[in-house]
DNA sequence: CGTGTGACACGTA
DNA sequence: TTACGTGCCACAC
């Protein structure tokens, strides 16, 4: 793990916590999370929140796990994400450009 | 301390 | 269906 996968402070662990759970096949949206750690956990912070967590300290959970409410994968990693899709059999809306994701079916509840 | 930016969400056209 | 504006909140300058 290098340093950069070491959140220090206590919501980005969260955040990688709860997405740690989320099974193969199923993803859950940013606002998703956002909303769980509220619920559950009693902790702030939106949407904008989670993406800053998975862009710095990403590298280290399923990323491809995590997108946005509408199904499309998070910019630039579109191909990367589409494999993983393919290889978990994560119900797909469009398996091409722009790739997304059946977020009616693939969403996880948490 | 104001301004811009971002792996977002949602309503409206 | 896509495109744009607005709200959102933490962070960098």
């Amino acid at each position: 793990m290098s340093a950069a996968e070491r959140p220090v402070d206590e919501y980005s662990s969260r955040v990688l916590d709860v997405v740690d759970e989320i099974p193969a096949g199923r993803v859950m949206s940013y606002g998703d999370i956002a909303e769980y750690l509220s619920a559950e956990y009693h902790v702030t912070g939106g949407p904008r929140q989670v993406g800053r967590v998975m862009a710095t300290f990403g590298g280290g959970v399923a990323w491809w796990r995590v997108i946005r409410a509408d199904g499309t994968p998070p910019p630039g990693h579109e191909s990367a994400a589409l494999a993983h899709y393919l290889a978990e059999g994560t119900p797909l809306r469009s398996a091409r450009p722009p790739v997304r994701v059946d977020m009616r079916r693939a969403r996880w509840p948490g």
